[in-house]
DNA sequence: CGTCAAACGGACTCTGCCGTCCGCTTTTCG
DNA sequence: CGAAAAGCGGACGGCAGAGTCCGTTTGACG
């Protein structure tokens, strides 16, 4: 395999672009014509460079998700293993929240190998949090994705930080009575 | 308007039950056709009744709806506010559990009429409680809605009585420290 | 510069779905 | 019973999106 044309590479480049803001805006359904416009060349050059609209999701995917693993990875070195875990739980909310239709994206990539790793890496915060005794017990590591993401999904723009603030004010453990 | 042939009546009641099951089971999503086949008439029969999918949708949301409704009469009569919006949260839960795929119809019917009752009642048993110090006062409403069943939605369905219980929680005054 | 493989993109196919049409069947009612 | 109206559903049209083909263009390299 050698190397690709110039011209190939720029446009890889582009098209890799475009796909990014478009998934980012419109979430995982944007048609492949559209993100071809968006990236001025003609739909075949895409298919050319990704076999399926699904191969260049995950493509998308896996490189925003990088910066999601540096958090992770941070979380993780900390030392108060409470407040590792929400300062993680903002940190990558803020990220998902500039690109709104990410989090659709990512769930359609479950299967993908590093988005495995995220939510690998996300047990990991929340079993740390949990021995330390800032989360409660009685709730999996990975239904704490679960929940804040999917009420991060559905907040209104503005309303996000109050709701995943109840949240985790829900996921403390109950004051003993 | 004269009323319909038994014949049609039979059918229009079949179509009514089978496209209840099938948005139940699959989301808003299922095909008409899909529909037509479990109702065991031909396609065109349910467009001559309802002269769109969103029509029909919204019909079986409607009659759905009602026991929904139901419920939220009786918490709004009953005394205690704080506990009536418990009650009614894990009662509709109930229902909507039986019918998993119906929350996500709702969704797309909000502009219908009976959707918007349904929110507007949730929305004066949520005040009541706000106004009774059983739910903490910075969030609106509606916001209450949206977060519930946006955890409802995402939960796997063994552990959603935990997850929305854990909002629950979130939900409840912060203690005076 | 000239050749050739690589790359391009418009046109095409295929699939799935919504909604319509029209010739045939069934019910109704005198 | 028999005509008229109501109902039926298979076939059809149209659309949108994924993925392919192939004649044309363009960059790489001697």
């Amino acid at each position: 395999m050698t190397a690709l044309r110039v011209d190939a590479q720029r446009n890889l480049a582009r098209v890799l672009e475009a796909a990014a803001e478009a998934f980012a805006e419109r979430g995982p359904d944007v048609s492949v014509d559209e993100i071809a416009r968006r990236a001025g060349v003609g739909h075949a050059t895409v298919f050319r460079r990704f076999p399926t609209k699904d191969a260049l999701l995950r493509a998308v995917v896996r490189q925003r998700l990088d910066d999601v693993a540096a958090l992770a990875d941070a979380a993780l070195a900390a030392e108060s293993p409470g407040e590792a875990f929400t300062e993680y739980v903002w940190a990558a909310m803020e990220l998902y929240a500039r690109d709104r239709g990410l989090l659709e994206c990512v769930d359609r990539c479950l299967k993908d190998e590093k988005t495995q790793e995220i939510l690998s890496l996300s047990e990991q915060i929340v079993v740390r949090a949990q021995k330390a005794g800032a989360i409660r017990r009685d709730i999996s590591p990975g239904d704490v994705s679960n929940l804040i993401g999917a009420v991060f999904g559905a907040a209104p723009a503005a309303q996000w930080r109050r709701h995943v603030e109840i949240v985790l004010d829900g996921l403390r453990p109950p004051k003993p009575v």
